[in-house]
DNA sequence: GCCGCTATGCAAAACGATTTGCATGACGCA
DNA sequence: TGCGTCATGCAAATCGTTTTGCATAGCGGC
């Protein structure tokens, strides 16, 4: 006989199915002794229940998605794969703890797959402008918070990935009281690069330095950045340092850097956003940021629960980025 | 007014459910015209049929679970995030474009959080021998599959990662016509190090020399393999060449090599097993294995559904493992 | 007139839980 | 006796599909 259903345990315990759903989910009283038999009856029986059939009478789905909208090949690249899947490792353990399931969706392809996915809400990460994720589960009317602010659509509820301070904790470290300071981005356009781009802007004119910013496309990878930071670097010995919020892209410089012969960091500092493999295993390693990736998911997920009207925690503010000391840009003095 | 049903198109259209049924499923024939009238009429009213309902009936999965068993501090620091992770990618793919959703879940902590996990069936990594995962899935009648063999655990459906296979590459490549290589691999008994554990031994016993194996506690990573390495090293200068399957391992023995004054390649040659990123970023770069980590998942991912019943490709065989020569094993010769 | 056949479509029974409204008995109290 | 009120539990409706079995009509052939 296949698994038993609440009729069969009933049966077995000589009560009504309704008993059996009250004693378990403790929505009606139901005499301690009638439950204590059910549950009894329950274990040797190994009954539990449909979660199909459930699902269906309560409209819960009891899962949320994890989303970027960068296509996993580029996403997972060793570019951001770090990124992305060490905030998707974090939301787990946090989804996983407040009893819901985390699904990793693909970016994606023909729009008409994710019609199969059942969720009842989506984190998505760095969106760009005008992404078409967004666009998709709110024409399905799936809740929707972002990590990273999501540009343009200020109307959703997001957990900040504070790029202006991160920059501005880099800037004011590469700085140290003079030189020039260049800025590698991307081409794409996501709140951090917007946000980083806005803050040197500011810096630049506080600093006295002239901005000197480029944009490097993502698909390029490290060897892009490596030909964009050559002709920066050459075209401007007097830059001092370099900060290149991509790790890929950073670690692009570096090589650059070594081609045109500037010794790292004596004669040209280098700093990063994303504290991951990449940063930490560079020669020399990286300074970068600590983005807390953990508690930003974790605040995530309990933003997205709260939203969705579920009980959870009260989603807590993540704590401020800080910097992450290494050798790439080690001063003169210390 | 919410979501419209069948019944709302069915209305709508002047038929029944059942004929709009049979439209869309194809399952009966239904009159050209009339097919056309119900779609186009889906269409503007924006019906979409409740996947819950159609689950609930046809007994169909919708989620599927990825698991190590392996702590995420663990997993996820930089030795195990790579290779779990990049699973994790593919097999969201694979799984998605099957229509079904991919569960992250976290290791088990305190164990009865699992209980509230409701999926058709499971992936497992790796999993070791007497591994709690499997026995926590297969006592509640969820199918599993492994993606490695799970010792001890023979009945279970799984996907080979060919290790023996893999090691053997290796250990043919660093041979190479002589010399005595070591080999390093670690505590857990994961199937992975037995099948190259006993390869190695094979090995060694039909090439001539003596078998030098260590076993590296994980919880140690990069430097419990730098320190071991070294001892080894030292105690054997005659040792030509280092098998180092894990790649955080193969980072400290690179470390060790340097500590003691041996070149790697010349005076040493060093091979890993997974491709990820430590292994192209190391200083020299490490001689690694595609192990087609995404055929391998959607391998994986087919397998698993094929056991559930769903329709689905026939589950391939991945393609054998293949060398990625790098420098770290380069020979005197090329 | 009867049979068999195809074409088309409907009614109703699943699927397995949750939830609403009602029933019953016991009890207190006037 | 009559009335209100707990305490306990059940029957039946509901969620939105899919699927089985039957119904009707038209038509050809004998």
């Amino acid at each position: 006989m296949s698994k038993p259903t609440i009729a069969d345990l009933a049966k077995a315990a000589g009560v009504s199915p309704t008993t059996v759903s009250h004693a378990f989910s403790g929505r009606r009283y139901v005499d301690p002794e009638t439950r204590k038999r059910i549950e009894a009856l329950a274990e040797t029986m190994g009954y539990r229940p449909n979660h199909r059939a459930r699902r269906l009478r309560t409209g819960g789905a009891g899962s949320i998605a994890l989303v970027s909208s960068m296509p996993f090949a580029v996403a997972a690249g060793p570019s951001r794969l770090g990124f992305l899947m060490e905030i998707a490792a974090a939301a787990a353990v946090a989804a996983f703890s407040r009893d819901i399931a985390l699904c990793l969706v693909p970016p994606l392809g023909p729009r008409d797959r994710l019609d199969a996915l059942e969720v009842d809400g989506a984190i998505v990460v760095e969106p760009e402008r005008n992404d078409p994720v967004l666009d998709f589960f709110s024409d399905r009317g799936v809740e929707v918070v972002s990590i990273g602010r999501a540009p343009g659509r200020e109307d959703l509820p997001f957990v900040d990935l504070q790029s202006g301070t991160t920059a501005r904790l880099l800037l004011d470290h590469l700085f140290a009281g003079g030189g020039q300071i260049g800025l590698m981005t991307g081409l794409q356009r996501r709140n951090s690069y917007l946000e980083v781009e806005a803050a040197y802007a500011a810096f630049a004119a506080e600093a006295g330095f002239a901005p000197l910013a480029v944009r490097v496309d993502e698909r390029g990878g490290e060897q892009a950045a490596a030909a964009a930071a050559e002709t920066l670097l050459r075209e401007n010995p007097a830059l001092s340092a370099l900060c290149v919020p991509v790790d890929a892209f950073a670690a692009g410089a570096l090589e650059a850097a070594r081609i045109v012969g500037r010794r790292v960091p004596e004669d040209l500092r280098l700093a990063t956003r994303y504290d991951g493999m990449r940063a930490k295993l560079a020669k020399p390693p990286l300074t970068a940021v600590d983005l807390h990736l953990d508690q930003v998911a974790a605040a995530a997920v309990d933003l997205l629960l709260a939203r969705l009207g579920q009980p959870c925690p009260e989603p807590s503010l993540p704590p401020p980025p800080s910097l992450v000391l290494r050798a790439s840009s080690a001063q003169a003095g210390t």
